[in-house]
DNA sequence: AACGTCAAGGTGCTAA
DNA sequence: TTAGCACCTTGACGTT
């Protein structure tokens, strides 16, 4: 069943988090991968009537201003980029690395000589000596105080900027590994409404149903009619009022009926 | 060739 | 005003 196929029962789940913390703030203390999801924030689930007229917008999408002189801009990316020798040295330090990763490296080197036969952005890819180290750093603190990141930059023998992207990029998969994770569990409980709210309906249908099939005289008084104790948090009617019908059962609308099947709630 | 990954640049926002 | 951050994007490189 795709996500095309629940929002065809006619109702909108609202996907809602209810923040307890600035998306925009400063300081994220804790990896957040593998903590289950929705931290720092409630995810909520709301069913409610489609409206008709409202199509999902996408957020609307920046133009910057590379998009407006796309090729002005490469040259002066490409220029400008390496124009630090001291990023392109950075094959150089990591000599400690081994075999495997002199491999690795060794098609990114842009070395001195190369340096002006070149404008080209080159990649720079970190060690695995450099990436475990700063995974470790990370694992201890997500964000960095200049000291530690002077003190990680020298231990790397990188520079400061570089140690800071590294970490500006690592919170964003840490982020976006942990909206993927919210998706699916969001996905899940949509899924578990849609079932619920399937079967709510159904039971309805079987209770009013019920209702018209016996004869007037049988049926119950409001009054003797059990009421589920966990359908007291499951507000809401659906069809007609109450005051439609010969007799006037309820504030609650959703009564126990000994004929079907108690809810999957109780 | 298409696609995924990732280092790095650009931009806007916010707190100090 | 500025440093630091999130977010978006680019481009090089590796993989399929």
């Amino acid at each position: 069943m795709g996500f095309d196929d629940i929002c065809n029962t006619g109702l909108v789940l609202g996907l809602g988090f209810s923040s307890t913390a600035d998306h925009k703030s400063k300081k994220i203390t804790t990896p957040l991968v593998g903590k289950g999801p929705s931290l720092g924030f409630e995810p909520s689930l709301t069913l409610s009537l489609i409206s008709g007229d409202r199509t999902y917008e996408p957020p609307p999408i920046k133009i910057s201003k590379d998009h407006q002189s796309a090729d002005l801009y490469r040259q002066d990316s490409a220029a400008s980029s390496y124009s630090n020798a001291s990023v392109k040295r950075e094959r150089d330090v990591g000599s400690e690395e081994t075999t495997t990763e002199v491999e690795r490296v060794s098609s990114r080197v842009i070395s001195d000589e190369d340096d002006d036969s070149s404008n080209a952005r080159k990649k720079l890819r970190l060690t695995k000596a450099q990436s475990a180290l700063l995974e470790e750093s990370f694992k201890i603190h997500s964000t960095l105080n200049p000291k530690q990141k002077q003190d990680l930059a020298r231990e790397l023998n990188l520079r400061p900027r570089q140690v800071e992207v590294w970490f500006q990029n690592r919170r964003a998969r840490t982020k976006l590994k942990q909206t993927e994770v919210d998706c699916e569990f969001l996905k899940k409980c949509c899924e578990t409404l849609t079932e619920e709210n399937r079967r709510l309906h159904k039971e309805l249908q079987e209770l009013k149903a019920l209702k018209i099939a016996q004869p007037l005289y049988m049926q119950l008084p409001a009054a003797t009619l059990t009421m589920c104790p966990s359908c007291e948090r499951i507000g809401g009617g659906v069809g007609e009022t109450p005051s439609k019908n010969a007799f006037t059962i309820a504030q609650k609308p959703h009564f126990y009926s000994p004929f079907n099947n108690p809810s999957a709630a109780c």
